[in-house]
RNA sequence: GGAGAGAUGGCCGAGUGGCUGAAGGCGGCGGUUUGCUAAACCGUUGUAGGGGCUAACACCUCUACCGGGGGUUCGAAUCCCCCUCUCUCCGCCA
Protein backbone atom coordinates (compact mmCIF):
# COMPACT_ATOMS: atom_id res chain seq x y z
CA UNK A 1 0.00 0.00 0.00
CA UNK A 2 0.81 3.83 -0.41
CA UNK A 3 1.15 6.36 2.27
CA UNK A 4 -2.19 8.50 1.80
CA UNK A 5 -0.54 11.53 2.11
CA UNK A 6 2.51 10.83 -0.33
CA UNK A 7 -0.20 9.87 -3.09
CA UNK A 8 -2.41 13.31 -2.48
CA UNK A 9 0.91 15.20 -2.41
CA UNK A 10 2.64 13.05 -5.76
CA UNK A 11 -0.12 12.54 -7.59
CA UNK A 12 0.85 12.89 -11.03
CA UNK A 13 4.27 10.71 -10.19
CA UNK A 14 1.89 7.87 -8.81
CA UNK A 15 -0.12 7.89 -12.44
CA UNK A 16 3.01 8.35 -14.48
CA UNK A 17 4.72 5.07 -12.22
CA UNK A 18 0.79 3.19 -13.02
CA UNK A 19 1.35 4.17 -16.76
CA UNK A 20 4.76 2.54 -16.96
CA UNK A 21 3.48 -0.33 -15.71
CA UNK A 22 0.94 -0.29 -19.01
CA UNK A 23 -2.28 0.17 -16.36
CA UNK A 24 -4.92 2.66 -16.71
CA UNK A 25 -4.04 5.34 -14.03
CA UNK A 26 -7.48 7.36 -14.03
CA UNK A 27 -9.04 4.03 -12.78
CA UNK A 28 -7.19 3.03 -10.23
CA UNK A 29 -7.33 6.48 -8.85
CA UNK A 30 -10.45 7.18 -9.01
CA UNK A 31 -11.72 10.07 -7.47
CA UNK A 32 -9.47 10.13 -5.22
CA UNK A 33 -8.57 13.59 -4.82
CA UNK A 34 -12.52 14.67 -4.44
CA UNK A 35 -12.67 11.29 -1.58
CA UNK A 36 -9.89 12.77 0.23
CA UNK A 37 -11.13 16.48 0.50
CA UNK A 38 -14.26 15.11 1.48
CA UNK A 39 -13.44 12.71 4.16
CA UNK A 40 -11.14 15.80 5.78
CA UNK A 41 -14.07 18.07 5.91
CA UNK A 42 -16.76 15.45 7.23
CA UNK A 43 -13.69 14.73 9.84
CA UNK A 44 -12.91 18.46 10.36
CA UNK A 45 -17.30 18.99 11.17
CA UNK A 46 -17.89 15.77 13.38
CA UNK A 47 -14.98 16.91 15.44
CA UNK A 48 -15.97 20.06 16.16
CA UNK A 49 -19.31 18.83 17.49
CA UNK A 50 -17.57 15.90 19.46
CA UNK A 51 -15.78 18.95 21.01
CA UNK A 52 -18.91 20.62 21.69
CA UNK A 53 -20.46 17.29 22.97
CA UNK A 54 -17.68 16.66 25.33
CA UNK A 55 -17.74 20.32 26.75
CA UNK A 56 -21.43 19.60 27.33
CA UNK A 57 -21.01 16.50 28.98
CA UNK A 58 -18.85 17.96 31.12
CA UNK A 59 -21.24 20.44 32.27
CA UNK A 60 -23.80 18.20 33.23
CA UNK A 61 -21.15 16.95 35.55
CA UNK A 62 -19.94 20.29 36.84
CA UNK A 63 -23.68 21.75 37.89
CA UNK A 64 -24.36 17.98 39.44
CA UNK A 65 -21.76 18.44 41.58
CA UNK A 66 -22.83 22.40 42.10
CA UNK A 67 -25.95 20.95 42.98
CA UNK A 68 -27.72 22.53 39.82
CA UNK A 69 -31.69 22.17 38.81
CA UNK A 70 -32.74 18.40 37.64
CA UNK A 71 -34.40 20.59 34.56
CA UNK A 72 -31.56 22.70 34.04
CA UNK A 73 -29.18 19.85 33.67
CA UNK A 74 -31.88 17.76 31.82
CA UNK A 75 -32.09 20.39 29.56
CA UNK A 76 -28.00 19.81 28.82
CA UNK A 77 -28.49 16.03 28.39
CA UNK A 78 -31.01 16.95 25.25
CA UNK A 79 -29.11 19.20 23.64
CA UNK A 80 -26.17 17.08 23.81
CA UNK A 81 -28.58 14.12 22.45
CA UNK A 82 -29.23 15.87 19.52
CA UNK A 83 -25.33 16.56 18.93
CA UNK A 84 -25.01 13.27 18.94
CA UNK A 85 -26.80 11.98 16.26
CA UNK A 86 -25.43 14.93 13.87
CA UNK A 87 -22.10 13.55 15.01
CA UNK A 88 -22.15 10.11 14.11
CA UNK A 89 -23.91 10.62 10.97
CA UNK A 90 -20.67 12.30 9.56
CA UNK A 91 -18.23 9.82 11.00
CA UNK A 92 -20.34 7.45 9.13
CA UNK A 93 -19.89 9.87 5.92
CA UNK A 94 -16.06 10.20 6.72
CA UNK A 95 -15.75 7.02 7.39
CA UNK A 96 -17.70 5.77 4.24
CA UNK A 97 -14.97 8.08 2.56
CA UNK A 98 -12.05 6.35 4.13
CA UNK A 99 -13.29 3.17 3.00
CA UNK A 100 -13.65 3.83 -0.49
CA UNK A 101 -10.47 5.21 -0.46
CA UNK A 102 -8.67 2.66 1.28
CA UNK A 103 -9.75 0.23 -1.03
CA UNK A 104 -8.09 2.23 -4.22
CA UNK A 105 -4.94 2.61 -2.34
CA UNK A 106 -4.68 -1.55 -1.66
CA UNK A 107 -5.35 -1.86 -5.56
CA UNK A 108 -2.84 0.61 -6.60
CA UNK A 109 0.36 -1.41 -6.95
CA UNK A 110 4.16 -0.07 -5.80
CA UNK A 111 5.50 2.25 -7.73
CA UNK A 112 8.77 0.99 -9.58
CA UNK A 113 11.71 2.52 -9.11
CA UNK A 114 13.53 4.73 -12.10
CA UNK A 115 16.07 1.95 -13.13
CA UNK A 116 12.98 -0.30 -13.88
CA UNK A 117 12.26 0.14 -17.78
CA UNK A 118 8.46 0.42 -18.53
CA UNK A 119 6.93 -2.11 -20.35
CA UNK A 120 4.01 -4.31 -20.36
CA UNK A 121 5.47 -7.85 -20.42
CA UNK A 122 8.24 -10.23 -20.43
CA UNK A 123 9.57 -9.01 -23.79
CA UNK A 124 10.05 -5.93 -22.40
CA UNK A 125 12.03 -7.15 -19.55
CA UNK A 126 16.05 -6.46 -19.97
CA UNK A 127 18.84 -9.60 -19.68
CA UNK A 128 21.55 -7.99 -17.33
CA UNK A 129 23.70 -11.15 -17.53
CA UNK A 130 24.71 -14.33 -18.84
CA UNK A 131 26.90 -16.61 -16.46
CA UNK A 132 28.21 -20.11 -17.74
CA UNK A 133 28.83 -22.12 -20.27
CA UNK A 134 25.68 -24.19 -21.80
CA UNK A 135 26.51 -27.76 -21.28
CA UNK A 136 27.48 -29.50 -24.63
CA UNK A 137 25.83 -32.98 -25.30
CA UNK A 138 26.87 -35.41 -27.99
CA UNK A 139 23.22 -36.75 -28.04
CA UNK A 140 19.80 -35.23 -27.94
CA UNK A 141 19.64 -34.23 -24.15
CA UNK A 142 16.33 -35.25 -22.03
CA UNK A 143 13.82 -33.52 -20.39
CA UNK A 144 13.22 -33.90 -16.36
CA UNK A 145 10.26 -35.88 -16.48
CA UNK A 146 11.58 -38.53 -18.61
CA UNK A 147 15.18 -38.76 -16.83
CA UNK A 148 13.58 -38.59 -13.44
CA UNK A 149 10.81 -41.11 -14.31
CA UNK A 150 13.47 -43.85 -16.16
CA UNK A 151 15.94 -43.38 -12.93
CA UNK A 152 13.19 -44.36 -10.64
CA UNK A 153 13.96 -41.38 -8.64
CA UNK A 154 10.79 -39.20 -9.53
CA UNK A 155 7.12 -40.87 -9.67
CA UNK A 156 4.32 -38.21 -11.21
CA UNK A 157 1.61 -41.56 -11.58
CA UNK A 158 1.51 -42.34 -8.22
CA UNK A 159 1.65 -38.76 -6.88
CA UNK A 160 -1.80 -38.13 -9.03
CA UNK A 161 -3.10 -41.25 -7.69
CA UNK A 162 -2.49 -40.12 -4.06
CA UNK A 163 -2.91 -36.57 -4.50
CA UNK A 164 -3.97 -35.26 -7.82
CA UNK A 165 -2.44 -33.36 -10.96
CA UNK A 166 0.48 -31.29 -10.09
CA UNK A 167 1.58 -33.01 -6.98
CA UNK A 168 5.50 -34.95 -7.35
CA UNK A 169 6.67 -37.95 -5.29
CA UNK A 170 10.50 -38.35 -4.88
CA UNK A 171 12.11 -41.43 -4.33
CA UNK A 172 15.32 -42.81 -3.16
CA UNK A 173 18.37 -40.26 -4.42
CA UNK A 174 15.33 -38.35 -6.15
CA UNK A 175 14.24 -37.66 -2.02
CA UNK A 176 17.47 -36.61 -1.31
CA UNK A 177 18.53 -35.17 -3.64
CA UNK A 178 15.84 -32.22 -2.16
CA UNK A 179 17.11 -32.66 1.00
CA UNK A 180 21.09 -32.46 -0.25
CA UNK A 181 19.89 -28.97 -1.71
CA UNK A 182 17.98 -27.39 0.72
CA UNK A 183 20.92 -28.47 3.73
CA UNK A 184 23.40 -26.97 0.86
CA UNK A 185 21.78 -23.77 0.27
CA UNK A 186 20.78 -23.19 4.07
CA UNK A 187 24.39 -23.25 4.98
CA UNK A 188 25.79 -21.16 1.89
CA UNK A 189 23.08 -18.75 3.31
CA UNK A 190 23.80 -19.11 7.28
CA UNK A 191 27.71 -19.56 7.42
CA UNK A 192 28.94 -17.32 4.38
CA UNK A 193 26.48 -14.48 3.86
CA UNK A 194 25.43 -13.94 7.13
CA UNK A 195 21.27 -15.07 7.47
CA UNK A 196 19.49 -16.48 10.40
CA UNK A 197 17.93 -19.25 9.82
CA UNK A 198 14.08 -19.67 10.88
CA UNK A 199 11.64 -22.08 10.58
CA UNK A 200 8.54 -20.44 10.72
CA UNK A 201 4.51 -22.01 10.36
CA UNK A 202 3.38 -23.36 6.84
CA UNK A 203 -0.21 -21.98 8.00
CA UNK A 204 -0.80 -18.31 8.65
CA UNK A 205 -4.14 -16.35 9.33
CA UNK A 206 -5.36 -14.11 6.64
CA UNK A 207 -3.94 -10.25 8.26
CA UNK A 208 -0.16 -12.21 7.71
CA UNK A 209 -1.33 -12.49 3.68
CA UNK A 210 -2.80 -8.82 3.76
CA UNK A 211 0.48 -7.78 5.35
CA UNK A 212 2.56 -8.77 2.33
CA UNK A 213 -0.12 -8.17 -0.29
CA UNK A 214 -1.57 -11.63 -1.15
CA UNK A 215 -4.54 -10.43 -0.04
CA UNK A 216 -7.36 -9.33 -0.68
CA UNK A 217 -6.18 -9.58 -4.10
CA UNK A 218 -5.07 -12.75 -4.82
CA UNK A 219 -7.19 -15.11 -2.92
CA UNK A 220 -7.72 -18.00 -5.68
CA UNK A 221 -4.38 -18.27 -5.90
CA UNK A 222 -4.07 -20.11 -2.27
CA UNK A 223 -5.30 -23.26 -0.05
CA UNK A 224 -7.51 -22.01 2.37
CA UNK A 225 -8.61 -24.58 5.11
CA UNK A 226 -11.79 -25.43 6.40
CA UNK A 227 -13.62 -24.03 9.26
CA UNK A 228 -10.86 -21.81 10.69
CA UNK A 229 -8.60 -18.77 9.52
CA UNK A 230 -5.78 -20.71 8.29
CA UNK A 231 -4.37 -20.60 5.08
CA UNK A 232 -1.20 -22.52 3.81
CA UNK A 233 1.51 -20.27 2.59
CA UNK A 234 2.84 -19.96 -1.09
CA UNK A 235 6.31 -18.92 -0.14
CA UNK A 236 8.25 -18.65 3.11
CA UNK A 237 7.90 -14.67 3.11
CA UNK A 238 4.45 -14.54 4.43
CA UNK A 239 5.61 -16.19 7.90
CA UNK A 240 8.83 -14.79 8.17
CA UNK A 241 8.22 -11.11 7.10
CA UNK A 242 5.12 -10.85 8.96
CA UNK A 243 7.54 -12.21 12.12
CA UNK A 244 7.94 -8.46 12.54
CA UNK A 245 4.16 -7.45 12.29
CA UNK A 246 3.08 -4.34 14.17
CA UNK A 247 6.42 -4.36 15.58
CA UNK A 248 9.12 -1.53 16.16
CA UNK A 249 13.09 -3.12 15.30
CA UNK A 250 16.31 -1.06 16.50
CA UNK A 251 18.29 0.34 14.19
CA UNK A 252 21.17 -1.10 15.20
CA UNK A 253 19.27 -4.48 14.37
CA UNK A 254 19.38 -3.42 10.46
CA UNK A 255 19.56 -4.80 7.94
CA UNK A 256 18.15 -8.14 9.36
CA UNK A 257 18.71 -11.11 7.26
CA UNK A 258 16.97 -14.47 7.59
CA UNK A 259 16.39 -17.40 5.47
CA UNK A 260 14.21 -19.70 5.96
CA UNK A 261 13.51 -23.34 4.48
CA UNK A 262 9.68 -24.09 3.98
CA UNK A 263 7.28 -25.90 1.44
CA UNK A 264 4.68 -23.36 -0.84
CA UNK A 265 1.52 -24.30 -2.05
CA UNK A 266 0.11 -22.71 -4.90
CA UNK A 267 -3.39 -23.23 -6.14
CA UNK A 268 -2.42 -22.25 -9.77
CA UNK A 269 -5.75 -21.01 -10.15
CA UNK A 270 -5.90 -20.09 -13.98
CA UNK A 271 -2.33 -22.04 -15.40
CA UNK A 272 -4.81 -24.49 -16.87
CA UNK A 273 -2.63 -26.15 -19.80
CA UNK A 274 0.38 -24.42 -18.72
CA UNK A 275 3.65 -26.48 -17.98
CA UNK A 276 1.28 -29.61 -17.62
CA UNK A 277 4.61 -31.89 -18.38
CA UNK A 278 7.19 -32.74 -15.61
CA UNK A 279 7.16 -30.80 -12.01
CA UNK A 280 8.41 -26.98 -13.25
CA UNK A 281 4.49 -26.30 -11.79
CA UNK A 282 3.51 -27.74 -9.06
CA UNK A 283 1.04 -26.87 -6.37
CA UNK A 284 3.83 -27.92 -3.22
CA UNK A 285 6.99 -27.33 -3.49
CA UNK A 286 9.94 -26.45 -1.35
CA UNK A 287 11.46 -23.32 -1.08
CA UNK A 288 14.92 -21.57 0.69
CA UNK A 289 13.87 -18.13 1.14
CA UNK A 290 15.95 -14.75 1.73
CA UNK A 291 13.72 -12.19 3.36
CA UNK A 292 15.54 -9.34 4.83
CA UNK A 293 14.40 -6.12 6.64
CA UNK A 294 16.56 -2.44 5.73
CA UNK A 295 16.98 1.17 6.31
CA UNK A 296 15.20 2.79 3.43
CA UNK A 297 18.52 4.25 2.70
CA UNK A 298 20.52 1.10 2.20
CA UNK A 299 17.32 -1.21 0.85
CA UNK A 300 18.70 -0.92 -2.95
CA UNK A 301 22.38 -2.10 -1.73
CA UNK A 302 20.92 -5.01 0.41
CA UNK A 303 18.43 -6.06 -2.80
CA UNK A 304 21.87 -6.36 -5.18
CA UNK A 305 23.54 -8.19 -1.93
CA UNK A 306 20.55 -10.19 -1.84
CA UNK A 307 20.51 -10.97 -5.43
CA UNK A 308 24.37 -11.97 -5.30
CA UNK A 309 22.98 -14.35 -2.56
CA UNK A 310 21.13 -16.42 -4.80
CA UNK A 311 23.12 -16.12 -7.84
CA UNK A 312 26.16 -17.45 -5.87
CA UNK A 313 23.98 -20.98 -5.88
CA UNK A 314 23.66 -21.46 -8.81
CA UNK A 315 27.13 -20.25 -9.53
CA UNK A 316 28.70 -23.29 -7.06
CA UNK A 317 25.80 -25.88 -8.24
CA UNK A 318 27.49 -24.61 -11.88
CA UNK A 319 24.29 -24.35 -13.69
CA UNK A 320 23.91 -21.30 -16.53
CA UNK A 321 21.64 -18.71 -15.65
CA UNK A 322 20.75 -15.54 -16.99
CA UNK A 323 19.42 -12.38 -14.45
CA UNK A 324 16.77 -10.27 -15.82
CA UNK A 325 15.43 -7.08 -14.89
CA UNK A 326 11.83 -6.71 -14.73
CA UNK A 327 10.25 -4.05 -16.65
CA UNK A 328 7.41 -2.21 -14.96
CA UNK A 329 4.52 -4.32 -16.20
CA UNK A 330 5.98 -7.77 -15.04
CA UNK A 331 7.21 -6.11 -11.37
CA UNK A 332 4.87 -8.03 -8.98
CA UNK A 333 2.47 -5.16 -7.81
CA UNK A 334 4.08 -5.21 -4.03
CA UNK A 335 7.86 -4.65 -5.53
CA UNK A 336 9.48 -1.32 -7.09
CA UNK A 337 12.39 -3.77 -8.34
CA UNK A 338 12.84 -7.43 -9.13
CA UNK A 339 15.41 -9.18 -10.91
CA UNK A 340 14.41 -12.81 -11.85
CA UNK A 341 17.15 -15.48 -12.14
CA UNK A 342 16.73 -17.89 -14.99
CA UNK A 343 18.03 -21.29 -15.32
CA UNK A 344 18.96 -22.90 -18.27
CA UNK A 345 17.25 -26.11 -19.16
CA UNK A 346 18.46 -28.35 -21.76
CA UNK A 347 16.01 -30.87 -22.16
CA UNK A 348 13.86 -27.36 -22.89
CA UNK A 349 15.97 -25.80 -24.64
CA UNK A 350 15.08 -22.36 -22.56
CA UNK A 351 15.86 -20.87 -19.42
CA UNK A 352 12.89 -20.79 -17.00
CA UNK A 353 12.86 -19.05 -13.74
CA UNK A 354 14.61 -20.37 -10.76
CA UNK A 355 14.51 -17.26 -8.22
CA UNK A 356 12.62 -13.99 -7.67
CA UNK A 357 14.65 -10.82 -5.89
CA UNK A 358 12.75 -8.04 -5.01
CA UNK A 359 12.91 -4.75 -3.38
CA UNK A 360 9.59 -4.06 -1.74
CA UNK A 361 10.38 -0.76 -0.35
CA UNK A 362 7.79 0.28 1.81
CA UNK A 363 4.90 -1.14 0.25
CA UNK A 364 4.20 -3.70 2.48
CA UNK A 365 6.14 -2.37 6.05
CA UNK A 366 3.47 -0.07 5.51
CA UNK A 367 0.44 -3.02 5.19
CA UNK A 368 2.30 -4.75 8.10
CA UNK A 369 3.45 -2.24 10.15
CA UNK A 370 6.66 -2.87 10.57
CA UNK A 371 8.79 0.29 11.92
CA UNK A 372 11.94 1.22 13.39
CA UNK A 373 13.20 3.89 15.49
CA UNK A 374 16.11 5.89 13.76
CA UNK A 375 18.71 6.37 16.05
CA UNK A 376 18.43 10.11 18.31
CA UNK A 377 15.21 10.74 16.87
CA UNK A 378 11.89 10.05 18.44
CA UNK A 379 9.50 9.12 15.39
CA UNK A 380 9.55 5.61 13.61
CA UNK A 381 9.87 5.03 10.18
CA UNK A 382 8.55 2.13 7.79
CA UNK A 383 11.49 -0.30 6.94
CA UNK A 384 12.14 -1.31 3.85
CA UNK A 385 11.60 -5.12 3.44
CA UNK A 386 13.12 -7.17 0.70
CA UNK A 387 12.78 -11.57 -0.56
CA UNK A 388 14.29 -13.79 -2.67
CA UNK A 389 14.01 -17.47 -3.34
CA UNK A 390 17.69 -18.90 -2.81
CA UNK A 391 16.11 -21.01 -4.59
CA UNK A 392 13.86 -23.00 -5.03
CA UNK A 393 14.69 -26.17 -4.34
CA UNK A 394 12.02 -28.32 -7.08
CA UNK A 395 13.24 -26.14 -9.81
CA UNK A 396 16.99 -26.28 -8.72
CA UNK A 397 16.72 -30.49 -8.61
CA UNK A 398 15.11 -30.50 -12.16
CA UNK A 399 18.01 -28.12 -13.56
CA UNK A 400 20.41 -30.23 -12.30
CA UNK A 401 19.15 -33.65 -14.17
CA UNK A 402 18.93 -31.77 -17.10
CA UNK A 403 22.27 -29.96 -16.98
CA UNK A 404 24.16 -33.22 -15.47
CA UNK A 405 22.80 -36.21 -17.25
CA UNK A 406 24.48 -38.00 -19.30
CA UNK A 407 24.35 -40.41 -22.53
CA UNK A 408 22.87 -43.52 -20.36
CA UNK A 409 20.45 -41.60 -18.56
CA UNK A 410 22.47 -41.08 -15.59
CA UNK A 411 22.81 -37.89 -13.55
CA UNK A 412 26.20 -36.62 -12.51
CA UNK A 413 25.72 -34.97 -8.99
CA UNK A 414 27.64 -31.39 -8.74
CA UNK A 415 30.88 -31.33 -6.67
CA UNK A 416 29.31 -28.85 -4.09
CA UNK A 417 26.52 -31.40 -3.38
CA UNK A 418 28.45 -34.44 -3.26
CA UNK A 419 29.33 -33.89 0.48
CA UNK A 420 25.59 -33.72 1.07
CA UNK A 421 24.94 -37.15 -0.90
CA UNK A 422 27.60 -38.93 1.35
CA UNK A 423 29.67 -38.54 -1.55
CA UNK A 424 27.81 -40.02 -4.30
CA UNK A 425 28.62 -38.95 -7.72
CA UNK A 426 26.43 -39.53 -9.70
CA UNK A 427 22.84 -40.82 -9.94
CA UNK A 428 22.30 -44.07 -11.42
CA UNK A 429 18.91 -46.51 -12.15
CA UNK A 430 18.11 -47.98 -8.79
C1' G B 1 -13.05 -30.92 23.34
C1' G B 2 -14.82 -29.44 28.85
C1' A B 3 -14.23 -25.94 33.32
C1' G B 4 -12.26 -21.51 35.35
C1' A B 5 -9.15 -16.87 35.31
C1' G B 6 -7.35 -12.89 32.62
C1' A B 7 -5.97 -9.05 28.40
C1' U B 8 -4.34 -1.35 30.72
C1' G B 9 1.35 2.92 27.95
C1' G B 10 8.52 0.17 26.04
C1' C B 11 7.95 -3.22 30.65
C1' C B 12 5.61 -4.18 35.61
C1' G B 13 1.22 -2.63 37.79
C1' A B 14 -3.18 0.68 40.00
C1' G B 15 -7.71 2.02 38.44
C1' U B 16 -15.77 -0.36 38.63
C1' G B 17 -19.38 5.57 35.35
C1' G B 18 -17.44 12.18 34.90
C1' C B 19 -11.83 15.90 37.86
C1' U B 20 -7.96 9.39 33.94
C1' G B 21 -4.26 9.78 28.19
C1' A B 22 -4.58 7.17 32.37
C1' A B 23 -1.59 6.72 39.82
C1' G B 24 3.00 4.32 41.26
C1' G B 25 7.42 1.74 39.89
C1' C B 26 11.11 0.20 36.17
C1' G B 27 13.35 1.54 31.74
C1' G B 28 14.61 5.70 28.24
C1' C B 29 16.01 10.87 27.54
C1' G B 30 17.80 15.80 29.60
C1' G B 31 20.01 18.04 33.83
C1' U B 32 22.24 18.85 39.04
C1' U B 33 25.83 16.68 42.22
C1' U B 34 30.58 13.71 41.57
C1' G B 35 38.16 12.85 40.50
C1' C B 36 35.76 8.50 37.45
C1' U B 37 31.91 4.84 38.08
C1' A B 38 27.81 3.89 41.18
C1' A B 39 24.12 6.19 44.02
C1' A B 40 20.93 10.33 45.01
C1' C B 41 17.92 14.36 43.41
C1' C B 42 15.08 17.44 39.65
C1' G B 43 12.66 17.48 35.03
C1' U B 44 10.86 14.87 30.87
C1' U B 45 9.00 10.59 28.28
C1' G B 46 2.68 6.92 23.85
C1' U B 47 0.46 6.48 18.90
C1' A B 48 -2.63 8.04 15.04
C1' G B 49 -5.91 11.41 12.50
C1' G B 50 -8.08 16.49 11.58
C1' G B 51 -7.51 21.98 11.76
C1' G B 52 -4.26 26.34 12.47
C1' C B 53 0.63 28.33 11.88
C1' U B 54 4.94 27.04 9.33
C1' A B 55 11.12 25.82 6.37
C1' A B 56 9.54 22.02 9.72
C1' C B 57 7.03 15.13 11.36
C1' A B 58 8.96 22.94 15.67
C1' C B 59 4.65 24.83 17.93
C1' C B 60 -0.85 25.62 19.13
C1' U B 61 -5.57 23.23 19.15
C1' C B 62 -9.25 19.41 18.53
C1' U B 63 -10.51 14.14 18.06
C1' A B 64 -9.66 8.99 18.72
C1' C B 65 -7.16 4.95 21.08
C1' C B 66 -6.81 0.93 28.05
C1' G B 67 -6.93 -6.99 23.15
C1' G B 68 -10.79 -6.43 18.57
C1' G B 69 -15.97 -5.30 17.28
C1' G B 70 -20.89 -3.78 18.74
C1' G B 71 -24.33 -1.76 22.58
C1' U B 72 -26.24 1.14 27.11
C1' U B 73 -25.46 6.40 28.83
C1' C B 74 -25.53 13.47 28.52
C1' G B 75 -20.73 10.93 29.69
C1' A B 76 -17.34 4.22 29.45
C1' A B 77 -10.58 1.76 30.70
C1' U B 78 -14.79 1.14 34.14
C1' C B 79 -21.67 -1.62 32.77
C1' C B 80 -23.82 -5.33 28.79
C1' C B 81 -23.15 -8.62 24.26
C1' C B 82 -20.00 -11.10 20.53
C1' C B 83 -15.06 -12.44 18.94
C1' U B 84 -9.75 -13.27 19.41
C1' C B 85 -5.70 -14.41 22.29
C1' U B 86 -3.10 -15.84 26.98
C1' C B 87 -2.86 -18.65 31.61
C1' U B 88 -4.52 -22.85 35.05
C1' C B 89 -7.00 -27.68 35.60
C1' C B 90 -9.25 -32.13 33.08
C1' G B 91 -9.44 -35.01 28.53
C1' C B 92 -6.86 -36.26 23.91
C1' C B 93 -2.36 -36.43 21.18
C1' A B 94 3.37 -36.60 17.84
Amino acid sequence: MLDLNFVRANLELVEEKLRARGMDAAALLGNFRELDVERRSRITQAETLQAQRNRLSQEVARSRKAGAEASQVAAVMDQTRELKQETEELERSAARAEEAMRALLMAIPNLTQDSVPAGKSEADNVEVLRWGQLPIFDFVPKAHWELGESLGILDLQRATKISGARFAVYWGQGARLERALAGFMLDVHTREHGYLEVLPPFLVNSDSLVGTGQLPKFAEDLFKTEGSDHWLIPTAEVPVTNLYRDEVLEEAQLPLSLVAYTPCFRSEAGSYGKDVRGIIRQHQFQKVELVKFARPDQSNEEHERLTGHAEAILQRLELPYRKVLLCAGDTGAASSKTYDLEVWLPGQGLYREISSCSNFEAYQARRANIRYKPQGKNKTELVHTLNGSGLAIGRTWLAILENYQQADGSVRIPKALQPYMSGAEVIERQ
